[in-house]
DNA sequence: AATTATAGTTGACATTATCAATTACATTGC
DNA sequence: GCAATGTAATTGATAATGTCAACTATAATT
């Protein structure tokens, strides 16, 4: 069960996150997918904020961005304004609409979090944090 | 960056992990992905083994264990036997070429932990196992 | 014996992800 | 200035993972 040295454990949060998302999705009844969802709060963080930006910030394709960037355009959650300092680029904007859902993403969000960590101490879930950096470091590191 | 209330630190290295299981079961140079990798252990370990111990173990719909279980049988490194207790079921074998296999699984396995964890003591280890562990109740739980 | 439950299979489909090729613009070095 | 090279974004193709619903065959329950 416990097997020192195994990801069961990891394995199963991950999965388990990943419903979880899905659930949340499905709550702000607006057809998006948790990916979807992890972009409008990046473009909302990040001002300004391009493509590429999400890119390498998600270290996705860019393919898959401007398709999930594509999908919040026809649903006028974000816009696309140019960039001026680079005619290939655009600035990506949340909408007003787009604000209403960042809005109702973060109290979904919050109450996942709050679920999910219910029982552990500040320093317990910091200190996950924190290895689970040094982990995604150790295998980025190549 | 180190946002206390985030998960992307988790996001991170689950996105790490996956690319770094992909390019091990690249190593393995027999066209597996990484979830079957993940179903030969499995079988490897749990004797006897039936699909739905698997789907349970990985909490999984039952079909895609099915079609994970066909491709392990057409490659030759399981094999369904009867199961004496219930006709509706089979238990699951792992041939000789699939012990082989298992075997090469353990060696690059043990490399991978060793590099994700390399900087890691014993204690933040299993620290961060404990924590995955609790996270994933809580989700599940509901 | 009839009903209900379970093991496994199959088909359809969604999500996430990557690669390669392409277009348009930007930057660099001459 | 201009050629070569690099970068932002898009599109097409395709793979891996995952779920749902419907189905068959057998098992368990009443």
């Amino acid at each position: 069960m416990s097997d020192r040295k195994s990801l069961e454990s990891l394995f199963h949060l991950v999965h388990a996150l990943k419903r979880q998302l899905f659930e949340q999705a499905e709550q702000l009844n607006v057809n998006l997918t948790p990916m979807h969802i992890r972009v409008m709060k990046i473009i909302d963080r990040k001002k300004p904020c391009t493509a590429i930006d999400i890119a390498s910030f998600l270290r996705r394709d860019k393919a898959q961005v401007t398709r999930l960037v594509n999908t919040l355009i026809e649903k006028d959650l974000i816009s696309k304004e140019p960039n001026p300092n680079d005619k290939r680029s655009h600035y990506l904007c949340v909408t007003e609409s787009g604000t209403r859902l960042v809005d109702e993403i973060a109290k979904i969000d919050a109450n996942t979090m709050q679920m999910m960590t219910k029982n552990l101490s500040e320093e317990e879930l910091s200190e996950f944090q924190r290895i689970s950096s040094l982990m995604s470091k150790n295998l980025e590191a190549r």
